[in-house]
DNA sequence: ACTCGATGTAAGAGAGCTCTCACTTGCTAA
DNA sequence: TTAGCAAGTGAGAGCTCTCTTACATCGAGT
């Protein structure tokens, strides 16, 4: 235990939760860790098991959390691209690239196989919201059924997602790309999604 | 040892390198290890170091393998989409999908950071050649800049990547979609970023 | 002041993984 | 035929991880 610190933490629940998204940052889902987590935030590795029963449903906090971050990044940038459906449906992709290779945490943390089987509303009700923004932004960009406005959506996702992953995974590293790059590029790319 | 078997392998390597693609395919990237392959071909955990160094060198292999089947894969799949340079090169995204889905190894696995320090000059030829393939493909699509290709590539690759890791973490696990459904859905977003 | 519940700790069981080491087996070539 | 070597094996060291258990500490309510 650090001096300047009280035996009780405050606020550990919510400092899990943060510190999660800095091993995930760095480590990515494939090394996250619950040891890891603690040992960031110098606590023992038994505290977490106060506040989650068990690893995923750590992880599931993370992925409602993310959700909602991931939300609210979205909105602000389809505000900021101006009333134009496709520019706006477009800047969703790069906010998600630009919010993924911060936090670590994009759609592969937040509908993760292994948190199929996690009961947690608040999450069910982050990841619905968060589908919800998307569809909206997407609807607004033609009048199209339910199932096309849900294939743009996912067509979306797929072009952030991908770039995201591969930047993650050191794909455009001899290109020197930055995060912001990629965002652009992903932006464009999303555009041609509705002007096809 | 299984009986009917000799106590020597026959070719143990490439029998790793089969099965590391299956074990790819089950558990991810995530969770490969050495020892699941050794399982699976039921040799002792020990074996698979009289043929790699370490487990890095295996995936390395594996990666090789990849590179050169998926080479493979696109370049059939655009020689059966016909001529047209647009319809090739969104084959190519197509041919991704399907072959990522079925085998699990993909671009994550192929350019994979940790066989950056990885000596293995058969990789390195393979992942050059599958993306020489890929230039030639995108080059044929318009007259631009080496840059611009290259650009072009990345964004299709990105759209297939994309689609497969999305569909991998069962993303679209509620709307039900075979891996031939995405593979569709990528070649028409493929398709979508040569006509804007 | 005192108790009690919430939240921390130390210790460790049990599992899986990477990789090593000494030994064994059986093919090949002299 | 037999020596030598490539390629197996079993055992296990050493690591990390998840999660449990028994105990310690602190703050809040009486």
């Amino acid at each position: 235990m650090s001096p300047g610190r009280s035996y009780h933490h405050g606020d550990l629940r919510a400092a899990l939760i943060e510190a999660s998204f800095e091993v995930l940052a760095e480590n990515g889902l494939r090394r996250f860790s619950v040891a890891a987590v603690a040992r960031r935030l110098q606590v023992s590795s038994a505290a977490p098991y106060r506040h989650f029963p068990d690893r995923d449903h750590l992880l599931s906090a993370v992925s409602a959390a993310a959700a909602r971050d991931l939300r609210d990044a979205i909105g602000s940038a389809a505000d900021a691209a101006g009333p134009d459906p496709a520019d706006r449906l477009a800047a969703a992709a790069g906010a998600y690239v630009r919010y993924v290779t911060r936090t670590g945490a994009g759609f592969h943390v937040i509908f993760a196989t292994e948190l199929y089987e996690v009961a947690d509303d608040a999450r069910r009700e982050q990841t619905r919201a968060l589908m919800s923004t998307l569809l909206d932004l997407a609807a607004a960009t033609h009048t199209g059924s339910h199932e096309d406005v849900m294939l743009l959506v996912e067509a979306t996702i797929a072009v952030a997602h991908g770039y995201t992953s591969l930047f993650a995974d050191g794909f455009f590293a001899r290109n020197a790309r930055t995060a912001d790059d990629i965002a652009n590029r992903a932006v464009e790319a999303a555009h041609a999604l509705t002007t096809d």
